[in-house]
Formats: structure tokens, C-alpha cells, sequence
DNA sequence: CGACCTGTTGAACCAACTCAATTTAGGTGG
DNA sequence: CCACCTAAATTGAGTTGGTTCAACAGGTCG
């Protein structure tokens, strides 16, 4: 817990994927924020049925949230990107339903479960953001059940490959005409519902038609219009989003 | 809007399923709901895309969400039940992503758009609360992922009719061993990510193994434990929420 | 160096899909 | 009250997208 940010500081923040904090909203969060934490590689932030009493905002590095299945199957819920909440149902409902694991080091902004309804009671500016994060989330989720149910394994790899990458990208992660992208195809295999197997072939068969690269833990969209085409994804701007 | 519900005598509100009122919370409720809307069968109560104006609570009648793709296909993200809200992308985010329709005829509570801010001003555990209702959906959101990526089509069907039974059965739906269930298949099939005809069999199936039969709107399970044994569905407490 | 993890490729198989036709159940008009 | 019409449910048959099994290559690390 030693050296944290400050919230002022914040890298996060100023990105314009996220909306700005007035100044009294930061003065708020520099005290609700109660530290820092870093994780290593392969880390479980949050568990499945745990009673977390802190809850994270991403400041930087990626994770999965996802829900094993009592006979080894793993499903991949979403990513854990830089910015993102984690741990609203440990906050709201009582315990996390699924499992959040650290694919790279990450750094987290601590939050205490107990000073949740503090922000309803004094900062309905900031409880109203919350809210607007989880429906967010809603819509995100949403989005993936469409993809699960409706398009087929193709499909399916491009609307990954465009949603990744524009979420890395809005958090400046891009480094010409790339992203990183450190999960393995397992991973990915995971969160579209696909056997490894087949989203390796898909991996290759995008690569071969010059769409995308990815390999070495590094994603290269080389037709952005082409893939959202694919993918179904309209191209809608970037809208902003509040952040935690 | 002629003869409405007061929220003191709101039927749903006593169930078990969800979190009963204070005196203080009814009494802002009857004043924060604007009235009262029936719609007939078939009707769209949101547009995907929309900015209404106008929030809900379900209060009778089934209906669903759903997702249309450009080439028609369609993906049922979730059903709508009584006592679930409406609207809530669009109440916080702008617009909403999805489209519900009424598939019986429905009763709908109807709160304004413009007045959820005032909820999160004055009525600060009302907006936990509403916070709460957004973490339960994204819960749900998250299980229907699971769904469609890690079950296959019978594990699906049994998740579904488990699902449907309990939620049904909570609101006090349940006569004789069964529910109402008034989808068509094809709405299933588009809720599961499966063709017609393939739920079609998958029907037949589960009632020729005489597990459930759901036949003229009504579904009958005749071995609960079996289902959800099938399903991967725990046999956890019925928790409660809240209802706006 | 050996063990392990991740990625890659071939081959056989099957769950679910598409196409197509038929039955059933309501609903309407003469 | 019956003939007709349409929406929904069913069933058969052939096809295929994706799976499983299995083997192997390249890197990394103790």
C-alpha cells in the first residue's frame, strides 16, 4: 500500500472514454479510495461466492471474470480492462457470482464495501455513476449473450477482436496499428463459447485473410471495417462512460 | 390511466421474492410512480435505440427482450416478469439497446424518465436500490452467458424451463404443478441460441423422458431436481430483491 | 536437460442446422 | 356450421460447422 495515486493524478481519468470528475467529485474519491493494490500474473482478485470487502476500480493490466462450471468447463463472462469496476455484486447483492483472475500484473484502486452507502447517502452524483456503470455492464453482457446466441464462430472472433481493441485503444493502449492482447487462445476459446481447437483455426483463417494478426500477445486489426462488418458492430462512436 | 394501482395495495410488493417497503418508501413510491399502462398482446412497450421518457416495473403479463441483427435474426437477451423493471439503459445511459415486447397482455407501472435523478437526491435507498436491481440483472446476464457458451441444447431447455418455473412460481403464478408459459417456441429457440426446430426436438425429449412437459401455453415439471440437476442450477435459497 | 505450457495441424465424428413437408389449432367469413 | 386461412408445432432426411482425439512444434524456466 505504499506509493498510490493520487486521484488527481490519475491517468485514467483524462482519457476521454471516461467522463470528468467536477472537483468536488475528486476531492470525494481521493478520500473514499482506502489504497492501491498489485497483483501478479494469475492472481483471483474476487471470488465466486466470496463476501469481498473491497471492491477495485482497473488502473492498469487485464483480467477475466468468469464462472467455472462444477465439471471443469469455464465460461469467460467479460474482461477486466483498464477503468472497469469490479466486485458491484459483492458491493450490492451480497457475493460475487463469478470469479475475476489477474491475466497480467494489475494495479487496483481499493474501495471499502462498507462506504458504498456512504455514496448514496452524500454523493448522489457518484452513486448515480455506479449505477450507470452496472447498466453499462448490462449492456455489455447483453451484447455477448447476442453474439453466443447468433453468430458463429467467425462472427464471433471479429466482434471479439473489434470490441478489444477498441476498449484497448480508448484507454491508449494502442501502439501503432496494435494492441496488446495477452491471453492465451484459450481464454478467448473460453469467453465465446468455442473449443480451443476451433478458435485456433478461426485465429489462423483470420490471419491468412489478412483481417488480423494476433500472435505473441499482440493484436493487429489490419481491415477495422471489414471485421466490424463481420462482427455485426456498428460504427458507432465511443461514447463516454463515468469511471470509479 | 383511468383506474390505477396505489402502491399500498400492490400485490406484488408482498410477495416473498421481494424486499418489503418502509412506510417512508411507499410513500414516496406512490407519489414517483406517474401511473398506470396496459398494452395489449404483441405490443412494443421500448424500442432499442429509444430515448423514452417513460420507466417500468412489470406488474402482470410476460414479455421479452430482444435484440434484432440486420440479416433478422433475433436474440432474446431475457424475458420480462412481474416485478421486473423496464428501461433502465434508458433512464441512465440515453438510449435503449434492446427491444421489449409484450407477448400477453401487460400492466405496467410507469415512472418518469426525468425523475430519477430526484431518486437519487432525496431517496437515497431507493437508488441503492435501483443500483441493486441493476446488479441482479447483470447477474443474470452473466448466467444466460454461461448458458449459451457452456451447455448444449438440452442442458439449455432444462435451464430454461428451471429458470421460468422458479421465477413464475415466486410471483405466485404456479397452479397445480405448472406455470404459464406463453412463448412460442420460436421465442425459446431465439432466447437459447438454437433453430426452431431443433428445440422443437429438444421439447419432445424432455417430455418423453418425462421431465417436463410444456404444451398449450403451460409447463408442467415433473421432476424439479432432475431438471436442475440437467440444468447445472444449484439448489440455492430463492434470494430476495428489490422492486421499484 | 527435461517438464510444462501454449500454439498448431490432421482426421474422424456428431450435435445441431437447413430444407422441406405435414399436422394441429384457432380464427374468420359466408 | 362448415370451408378456408394462417400461425405454430412436428417430423423426416441430408448436410455441416464445430467438436474431440491425438500428435507434434516452439519457448520458457527451474
Amino acid at each position: 500500500m505504499s506509493i498510490t495515486t493520487d486521484c488527481a493524478d490519475c491517468p485514467l481519468r483524462k482519457m476521454k472514454l471516461f467522463l470528468p470528475f467536477t472537483p468536488e467529485e475528486l476531492e470525494f474519491m481521493r478520500h473514499f479510495k482506502t489504497g492501491e493494490v498489485t497483483v501478479p500474473r494469475g492472481a483471483t482478485i474476487l471470488s465466486q461466492g466470496e463476501r469481498s470487502a473491497t471492491l477495485y476500480t482497473v488502473l492498469s493490466g487485464l483480467g477475466t471474470r468468469s464462472v467455472m462450471l462444477e465439471d471443469g468447463r469455464r465460461q469467460v463472462i467479460n474482461f477486466a480492462f483498464p477503468g472497469d469496476f469490479l466486485g458491484l455484486q459483492a458491493g450490492i447483492m451480497g457475493e460475487m457470482r463469478h470469479t475475476v483472475n489477474a491475466i497480467t500484473p494489475m494495479t487496483l484502486c481499493a474501495f471499502s464495501r462498507d462506504r458504498v452507502w456512504e455514496l448514496f447517502q452524500n454523493q448522489p452524483a457518484r452513486a448515480y455513476d455506479l449505477t450507470w456503470i452496472a447498466a453499462v455492464e448490462e449492456h455489455f453482457l447483453g451484447e455477448t449473450i447476442v453474439t453466443l446466441g447468433q453468430r458463429d464462430a467467425t462472427e464471433r472472433m471479429a466482434w471479439a477482436y473489434v470490441r478489444i481493441w477498441r476498449r484497448l485503444s480508448a484507454v491508449g493502449l494502442a501502439k501503432n496499428d496494435g494492441v496488446p492482447l495477452p491471453f492465451r487462445q484459450h481464454d478467448l476459446a473460453d469467453a465465446l463459447g468455442m473449443s480451443l481447437v476451433h478458435t485456433n483455426r478461426v485465429v489462423a483463417a483470420l490471419r491468412r485473410a489478412g483481417l488480423a494478426t494476433w500472435s505473441n500477445g499482440w493484436l493487429q486489426l489490419h481491415n477495422l471495417a471489414a471485421l466490424s462488418a463481420l462482427a455485426g458492430i456498428p460504427m458507432e462512436k465511443e461514447e463516454q462512460r463515468p469511471i470509479m
